[in-house]
DNA sequence: CTGTTAGCGCATTCAT
DNA sequence: ATGAATGCGCTAACAG
């Protein structure tokens, strides 16, 4: 049986189109005993308005695309969670582009998503060089057709849209703090983020709260690494460059890997090294010794961003006054770092 | 600047909107002037066709649905991770339901993915109550309108559709004779897949492993558990009630905080108690000591899937023989189990 | 070479 | 109370 359409319905009645369409949605001006028959018809073949058809005659489709850079990573898996569940609540569906860190996939997923099938998007983008001003007029294309966007976490910096973020600079900062609270001495970072905006935030509170305790910071320390890189090799020479007793890293999974190592070197968390991540997922939960982390909230920045993307898609006025909103991250503290020393005592 | 549409264009060259269509698609039929004209005038305000539109007029949307039952499992985002490969490779995009393990949730999404919206579903059911016929309608509904369906995983037995799925009896049977050759006794199952099919399977595998060597199976030493209960208690009673050397669970988180409890009772793992999971992710790796595990291929799973359904999609001729794939498990050995016992041997 | 017409499936305004 | 006509944006068959 071929799809069941208002004209085959209406043939079956011998009556017109728009009848039967009156008919289906309960319309006072058809007859009741019309209005029951093509409904019963309708209900018992269970005819379903065809959605293609309605999203053409309402210039909507009531779905947002969601561009994350990697589906395996538990951050935006989080964040999609938190998507998910606002665009259900509030009658959208979400269609979810991953574009593994390439600046090419970024680009042809935002053409597609700018062609009319979905209301709005949410993007965490690549990792790429930035300061290229020409390699982000793919967002232009999107914002010149009106296409609400929020960015949320990797966001670009001079791009004029909604953003959700967390609070880099401080979570940075708070967890140097923590680790010279701790009693380290010298902290070292692993930044698998590149030249991102959200790295360079963390970077700069990691220096901030070196120096207010009159540490200057040693870019040595700072290494950025990217997928390809090998771990063994990095955290290797980084060990032999100094005495460090606290590494800070920006990746759940990274921070894992690198305890692991580690450990088979035979240092032992965190009497001879501390370690703190970001992400709290269930990685940072079940490792040993369980991870200190930066919790990033992640189902919150989802909810965020797709509360903020539908209130723009709906709202009649486009007063162009973009919101940043910054959501405040929690430390975590586990087992991979030593006890805060009480100041203060003798 | 409102969306430019061909007859927008139209307009502007005082032409038709066919002779703008063709000019864009680069008709031989247009003169050339004309056709260099309008294709760069489009080019200049990045026209870009209606996909709404498109999608009516072909009367597909090179999309498909993907529906599993919780985002937040590794399994399911690894087979979303090769469902999402495929489907790019060949040309559509996919949107995501998430039911959260719920009926109501499966339905509601089911009926909106039959709208029209998508040309096929790959779904991974909800722990339900099997047997229950009327339960599953709603899978009727999709198929009654030609809508291709593969299922994978969580399949339900007695609905004609192409499945895939991993060959779950083999894998409970080769795990626990795993546990057998380790030198363990009494092995339990810890079973968070309700009375769904493909633990029936893994049990069935078990118990057959069981009785190859003698081994009466006793259904007190397999433990079912829902998401709400307390795996404290439900490990404590088990535990008591026999002197247990081996448990396989069949969910990786649940392993996870499983062997967390029970290491944090004194136990040792594997000396104590071994442990074998499924769903071979980071988190398996990465625990202390790290888990062995039955991998079930997700991404695998996910492209064999897309693939499988995107052919559905395209194939002229509906020969409905339908296809189940079996896709085998392999046993990653680590830590948590001891090491097999060479027989033979004096 | 270019334009007219029709139709994808539906809803809505305006006649009757 | 019912139907004809129009349009959402696009393409394609058929005229001219």
């Amino acid at each position: 049986m071929t799809k069941l359409t208002v004209k085959a319905i209406a043939s079956h009645f011998n009556v017109s189109v728009s009848t039967v369409s009156k008919a289906i949605h309960d319309s006072h001006e058809i007859s009741d005993e019309l209005k029951r028959n093509i409904r019963e018809y309708a209900k018992l073949n269970n005819y379903k308005p065809n959605r293609v058809a309605l999203n053409l005659f309402n210039r909507n489709t009531k779905t947002i695309g969601v561009v994350i850079p990697n589906i395996l990573n538990y951050f935006f898996v989080q964040v999609l969670y938190g998507i998910e569940k606002i665009a259900d609540q509030r009658g959208y569906s979400i269609i979810i582009c991953s574009t593994n860190e390439s600046i090419e996939k970024e680009i042809k997923v935002l053409d597609f998503l700018s062609s009319g099938t979905v209301d709005g998007v949410i993007i965490s983008t690549v990792l790429g060089e930035t300061g290229l001003t020409d390699s982000n007029e793919h967002f232009s294309a999107l914002l010149d057709r009106q296409i609400p966007m929020v960015m949320f976490d990797r966001v670009i910096e001079f791009i004029k849209c909604d953003k959700v973020m967390v609070d880099d600079f401080e979570a940075g900062y708070l967890a140097t703090k923590y680790f010279l609270g701790t009693g380290c001495k010298i902290v070292a970072i692993i930044n698998p983020l590149g030249n991102s905006y959200i790295g360079r935030l963390r970077i700069e509170g990691y220096k901030k709260a070196l120096c207010e305790n009159g540490i200057g910071p040693n870019d040595k320390l700072i290494v950025t690494i990217s997928y390809q890189d090998d771990l063994e090799l990095t955290i290797h020479s980084l060990l032999d460059f100094d005495k460090i007793d606290g590494i800070l890293i920006f990746d759940e999974l990274t921070l894992v890997k690198i305890m692991d190592i580690v450990q088979s070197k035979g240092y032992q968390i965190p009497k001879d090294i501390s370690f703190i991540g970001f992400t709290n997922g269930e990685l940072s939960k079940y490792v040993t010794p369980s991870a200190t982390t930066v919790s990033q909230h992640g189902k919150f920045i989802g909810e965020s961003s797709a509360d903020k993307l539908i209130d723009r898609i709906e709202e009649e006025c486009d007063t162009c006054n973009f919101e940043t909103r910054i959501i405040k991250t929690s430390l975590i503290a586990r087992e991979s770092t030593l006890k805060p020393k009480e100041y203060g005592k003798a």
